[in-house]
DNA sequence: GGCCGACCGTCAGGATCTCGTAAGAGTTGG
DNA sequence: CCAACTCTTACGAGATCCTGACGGTCGGCC
């Protein structure tokens, strides 16, 4: 679900922390320099940058500065052997950690989790886990369960129900549903319908009566809190 | 008291990187070449395994490939500059970390206090026996036993067992599997698939009807507790 | 060296499950 | 009572998984 954008000159070195990200479970987006790394934050933002301090053109310093004028997002440092007054340097420019070359990529993703953890306080809800009551839904087990049972959920009912008990209270249009948890900008909304009976099917004591799962007429759906 | 294995065919890097080694705390057994470093291992086991890329006879790589066969001890990789695949292929094969020559001592005794720091935090999630009810899967002696019967797994089918018994509950996509068991950050997915196949026949009491090896739908794999 | 078996990765066919869609019945609000 | 909206059911297409088989590789043995 988060987003980190990767940025070093050095196809190899990305490749390799790319990979090992995405096995972390992050979408990652990749730059080759700081031209399209400030690019790619203005079209698609970024939770976390990797950013290299040696790169072609603009160099990394003046990336963080540019990226510090319009945003808050957390950066990780990549600096070589001997560079301590540019890390320094770097710190100062508000830099949230800094990884020395060589590195281990399994290190690199442990900060980028810290550092993920520590600024995901301010942003939406977007725990592993997400609990309402007697139900619990595990995102990184895949797991829901009620009661200590499990639910066997499929992907796309796991999935809704993840979002809906990740946001009680709020009443989603299935429009809103379709891009959130589809993610698609067009398409059938009956879709949603049909997998909100599936959903309550499975989750509601009496499905015909929804105590949690609620409809709102008109509108759509809503997840009342235990 | 950490032991620490290095193994370097050059007698002047080992003498410097050992008496560092020594002032810093740790224990040292030293090895020249691949063959004695293997045979170290099988006699007196160290806690790291501080490793040269190139060495006479067998090469760094492989004794690094046939230590993870029977262990998960952890590796430091030595690397001349340039050695930019090398590099990429070592940390693949699960080096915790690289150093590139020449190298400072005393950044190399940090790095050795870094790997071990994790390696010790990590210690419950990858312990040496993992268990599940009347399954035992010992990584040291690399035997898994069920119901106190030996089962007659290939290296893969055991790397497997031991991975998904380590994190019960816990659903892995066959992309996860592929990184963290084969070590691979791409490659054929059926290739897990077929595996989890064998290993069924092998652990489950009714392989058409899994148990403990479950499959979860449009996800992947997951190890029910018993 | 050459044979052999164990193991591994790949592939294709068939079985199984999920998902989106449609269509009719039911319900709500005006 | 009507129109709009929602619920329910069913079904076929497509995705996903299982299974058996095959060829390649490696190490051991003759």
């Amino acid at each position: 679900m988060p987003n980190v954008l990767v940025v070093d000159d050095d196809h190899t070195v990305r490749e390799v922390v790319v990979s090992y990200l995405r096995a972390g479970g992050h979408e990652v987006l990749e730059a080759g320099d700081g031209e399209s790394a400030l690019a790619t934050m203005r079209d698609a933002r970024a939770d976390l940058v990797v950013l290299d301090l040696m790169l072609p053109g603009i160099d990394g310093l003046e990336v963080a500065r540019r990226l510090r004028e319009t945003s808050d997002v957390p950066i990780i440092m990549l600096t070589a052997l001997g560079e301590e007054t540019d890390r320094v340097v770097g710190l100062k420019l508000g830099a949230d950690d800094y990884v020395t070359k060589p590195f281990s990529p399994r290190e690199l993703v442990l900060r980028v989790d810290s550092v993920l953890r520590r600024a995901g306080r301010a942003d939406e809800p977007d725990a592993s886990v997400v609990t309402d009551g007697d139900l619990v839904v595990d995102a990184a087990r895949h797991v829901a369960t009620l009661r200590g049972e499990r639910l066997p959920l499929t992907v796309r009912e796991f999935d809704l129900l993840r979002y809906l008990v990740a946001h009680p209270g709020v009443a989603w249009s299935r429009e809103q549903l379709l891009r959130e948890v589809w993610g698609w900008s067009f398409g059938d909304q009956s879709t949603v319908t049909v997998h909100v009976r599936r959903l309550r099917e499975k989750v509601e004591v009496d499905p015909t009566r929804p105590r949690r799962l609620v409809t709102v007429w008109g509108v759509g759906y809503r997840w009342e809190a235990a």
